[in-house]
RNA sequence: GCCGAAGUGGCGGAACCGGCAGACGCGGCGGACUCAAAAUCCGUUUCCCGUAAGGGAGUGUGGGUUCGACUCCCACCUUCGGCACCA
């Protein structure tokens, strides 16, 4: 009964790599569809079920694609320069690049096997010494205009463990390992000028086909306007200039406050405060980000004993320094209006600072606010201004400020320049050399010193840079591991002594432009020809992981659109359609720990009942019985079923299923070998895709593929039913004619669980028939073959039809059979359903009323009752209002 | 706290523009086949009342608009994702 998925399936792979069915080429006259996933990091554990989700929705419209004649370019490779492999090499010695190449073996063994149609022989690897050339030589491109720059900036350092951390491995100023201090120190640092791109970037996004992710792309950039305003410094010849949203507020600003790490900040403090002032600069610069933005963190800030004057009021107002202003955003300074802003109201009461209202709800007077009002209003104690209502008050304040000469509109992002260098060992090389003041040979040991001030581009014939071999691979100089690498950091040249950089690139750049490599993987003159570009670009459909919905979507839309600028690529935007798929659950299953008692250890299940048990556990969790319980987790294999209730295997403990992303550590992952052995790829496939719309969380459900193979089996059986024929009834007519239509429509949407039910419904009513007719099974396995490919193959030459159904055309429907001439509606009375009746669709209002108060259910309703009013929309529904 | 998405049977989900709620699949129950089991096939399966015909309730909660609301509006609750002192 069921087909022999194996033997099928190896079958066509095969078929399809000899003969190259999805090598991507365009021909003449022909539409094209570039349709791209987002390429995975090769990790050591390989594939999980839910990594291929995506890859199969690409998978499935770029067959239906090729099928209906387009060329089609569906490509696939490697993203693997990171840190697990380089931390595989720190443990164990062995070279990133190797672990590296058995992980992709593994990887591209486990896509093959899903049998994707992808142009394998446009592979790439960003890790690929012709690759980082071109990432190199972009690199170097940014370089040349000034977007490739260094900065000392501050960084998490942390001595003891001779690294740099992240924010999030900074708790109270010490290492999360360890519990080493962390000084917030500066470092050299490559950064690229995003913030350039800032507004186009933010603009740009409007008339893509995005998710929600644009809107998340657009906070992160997070544009805002408003002005510049300068307030003077009493006893200064200076000023100190804020940034506003709020212009209209100006003559509620009562104080100011001045960022701890602002450059005027130690300068403009009255001698009786150096001291307070100065410790409390020391601190906050002690501090992470994350500390300082701690959640509910009380305000804290200094009187810098500095006064200034609000321009339009005149009046003295006093200068704080207070952590709760940033010195990276804006002016790093701020006027402080309390009555409108819940953070200056907050840091007002505290300090005992005015609170002015010049915003009104109503436009009459307030006092003793009890809280910020931030929402827009009518001025009052706003001089010339009374009266005017929030937006136009904004308006007619920045002429006047501009006209004065005391400030300007202005536009600030959220978004800082990206830092570009990371101290690590596997990342391409940043193609950089500074001159070195020595006087002997530093790979001897040699004293010397770097300039690195004067940054030399290393020259475009010698890209690739290339990674040295080195023994050690662990970081914890802040110039990186390659520093070690003396005999490739030094080098002479015409007498002197130059050293390379040696820090190197971060994660994200070689996906920045993968998606233009794969148009011509293997030219060494340029990263792709103009002929190639021209061939397939844009990309018409990614789909990907909303995680990289902010970063790698954001950076990859910043590298495009430098190459924009510079003449390599076309179109401002690189990626025309976004879809994220979402992430599948696995199952795993809790309970509740065992604890002591004082006659003995026990148990609890998931229901409170609590039982005997040899074991230890601690306590934290308070159930009913009110002994304290520790949540425990148990994978499906430790679990069986009695009565509908799930149990630990032997044991009288109840757990219950609860669904999680999948992780090894969690131990809830599901392996697609397994599922493909057992019940084959095709079965894997019509799984995932049915499982439920793209873009949505949904759990694995091991039951849910039995289903799915039923009914590919069924499909099977349709073929070697017996001799098929050529006759076809109307219904089944109309139904294999819907089904094409529903099935190509729900594929170009992405509705691909309801494409598989409508062929599920098909299937069902061809099986229903005595005899299978021809055209009917033809069209449904031309349907599925995106979905489930081998199978479909094999079908196709049962049929007898040549191979590869790859490039069958796509079936086509007749409209007129899609449509009804007469249609079952709903017969409500006063919106209730009563009958049913059968209408054809031009039926008049008259012949529809006979009909529907001829069922006797609706009759039996309207009983004694008066018509008054009669709503009837043919083909959807007829309802009678009586009284 | 702010921004975004989502809440429908025992479970995954369907219902495209406001018109028969629960398609399709899983699971359950009943039956056929079988010495028996598995596999397969057929029937049935939202809940309550009823032998049935039929009736009532029902799409997170509470209101509203409408002849008619899963769908639109208002308020709230819950879950998930993102941001988090950005002036």
């Amino acid at each position: 009964m069921a087909y022999d998925h194996r033997a099928i399936e190896e079958r066509w792979q095969r078929y399809w790599e000899t003969n190259q069915t999805f090598r991507a080429e365009r021909r003449l006259g022909r539409p094209k569809a570039y349709v791209l996933d987002m390429f995975p990091y090769p990790s050591g554990s390989g594939l999980h079920v839910g990594h291929p989700l995506g890859y199969l929705a690409t998978d499935i419209v770029a067959r239906k694609k090729r099928m209906q004649g387009f060329d089609v370019l569906h490509p696939m490779g490697w993203d693997a320069f990171g840190l697990p492999a380089e931390q595989h090499a720190i443990k164990t010695g062995t070279h990133p690049a190797k672990t590296t190449a058995e992980n992709i073996t593994v990887y591209r063994r486990q896509l093959k096997r899903l049998g994707f149609a992808y142009d394998w022989s446009r592979e790439i690897n960003t890790t690929d010494p012709g690759y980082v050339r071109w990432t190199q030589w972009i690199f170097l491109k940014m370089y040349e205009r000034g977007l490739a720059f260094q900065a000392e900036i501050p960084v998490n350092w942390c001595p003891a463990l001779g690294t740099v951390l992240a924010n999030e491995e900074v708790i109270d100023g010490r290492s999360e390992v360890g519990g080493f201090p962390v000084v917030r120190q500066p470092l050299r640092q490559w950064q690229l000028r995003i913030t350039a791109y800032a507004d186009r970037l933010s603009e740009d996004l409007e008339p893509l086909d995005w998710p929600e992710t644009r809107q998340k792309q657009r906070d992160w950039i997070g544009k805002s306007e408003g002005a510049e305003v300068e307030f003077p410094i009493e006893g200064r010849n200076d000023t100190l200039t804020v940034f506003t949203t709020r212009p209209d507020t100006l003559f509620g600003a009562t104080y100011m406050v001045i960022a701890p790490d602002h450059p005027l900040t130690l300068a403009i403090t009255s001698p009786a405060q150096k001291a307070a002032v100065g410790r409390y600069v020391e601190a906050a610069a002690r501090k992470s980000d994350m500390e300082r933005t701690a959640l509910n963190r009380e305000k804290t800030g200094v009187p810098t004993g500095a006064h200034a004057k609000n321009p339009l009021t005149g009046r003295k107002i006093p200068i704080f320094t207070a952590d709760y202003v940033l010195g990276a955003y804006g002016t790093g300074a701020i006027m402080a209006v309390p009555a409108h802003d819940e953070r200056d109201f907050e840091f007002a009461r505290r300090f005992e600072l005015p609170i002015v209202e010049v915003v009104s709800p109503d436009g009459t007077l307030h006092e003793g606010l009890e809280r910020a009002y931030t929402e827009d209003g009518i001025a009052v104690r706003s001089g010339q201004f009374d009266g005017q209502r929030t937006p136009e008050m904004k308006r007619h304040m920045l002429d006047y400020l501009e006209s004065k000469g005391i400030g300007r509109r202005r536009v600030n992002y959220k978004l800082r320049d990206w830092v570009f260098s990371r101290q690590r060992y596997w990342g391409e090389p940043i193609p950089i050399y500074f001159p070195v003041e020595t006087q002997g040979d530093p790979r001897q040991g040699a004293e010397y010193t770097i300039d690195y001030t004067q940054p030399i581009a290393v020259s475009e014939a010698e890209l690739p840079v290339r990674l040295p071999e080195l023994e050690d691979y662990r970081p914890g100089d802040p110039q990186g591991p390659l520093a070690r690498a003396t005999d490739w950091r030094f080098f002479q040249k015409n007498g002197k002594w130059f050293a390379r950089e040696t820090n190197t690139m971060p994660q994200w750049a070689g996906s920045c432009w993968y998606y233009l490599r794969y148009l011509d993987p293997k030219n060494e003159r340029e990263l792709c020809s103009a002929g190639a570009y021209d061939a397939w670009m844009p990309v018409d459909l990614y789909i990907g992981g909303s995680e990289h919905g902010v970063l790698h979507l954001l950076y990859a839309r910043f590298w495009h659109k430098f190459l924009f600028d510079i003449g390599v690529v076309k179109h401002p935007e690189p990626f025309l359609k976004l879809v994220h798929q979402g992430p599948i659950l696995g199952t795993i299953f809790r309970y509740f720990s065992a604890f002591e008692r004082e006659d003995g250890p026990f148990f609890a299940g998931d229901d409170g009942r609590i039982v005997p048990f040899e074991g230890e556990g601690e306590a934290r969790f308070a159930l009913k019985t009110g002994e304290k319980l520790t949540e425990r987790w148990a994978p499906e294999a430790e679990v069986e079923w009695r009565d509908g209730s799930a149990y630990l295997r032997g044991k009288d403990v109840r757990v219950v299923a609860v669904n999680e992303k999948m992780s090894k550590s969690r131990g809830n992952v599901v392996n697609p070998d397994g599922v493909i052995d057992e019940h084959g790829t095709d079965a894997l496939r019509v799984y995932e895709m049915f499982m439920g719309p793209l873009e949505q969380m949904k759990p694995w459900q091991t039951s849910g593929i039995y289903g799915v193979r039923r009914f590919l089996d069924r499909v099977d059986a349709l073929s070697s039913k017996g001799p098929l024929t050529d006759e076809m009834d109307l219904e089944t007519a109309k139904l294999v004619d819907r089904t094409v239509k529903k099935v190509g429509e729900d594929i170009d949407a992405l509705r691909l669980n309801t494409a598989v039910s409508a062929m599920m419904i098909l299937t069902n009513h061809l099986t229903s028939l005595p005899v299978v007719p021809r055209e009917g099974l033809e069209k449904l396995v031309l349907c599925l073959a995106p979905f489930a490919p081998h199978l479909a193959e094999e079908l196709w030459e049962r049929l007898g039809y040549p191979p590869p159904i790859a490039v069958a055309g796509w079936p086509s429907f007749d409209p007129a059979l899609c449509v009804d001439n007469a249609q079952e509606i709903g017969v409500q009375v006063n919106g209730k359903v009563r009958g049913r009746v059968t209408l054809p669709l031009d039926a008049s209002e008259d012949f529809a009323r006979e009909t529907g108060m001829a069922d006797p259910n609706v009759a039996k309703f309207m009983e004694g009752k008066t018509l008054t009013k009669l709503v009837y929309v043919p083909g959807k529904i007829l309802n009678f209002i009586v009284r």
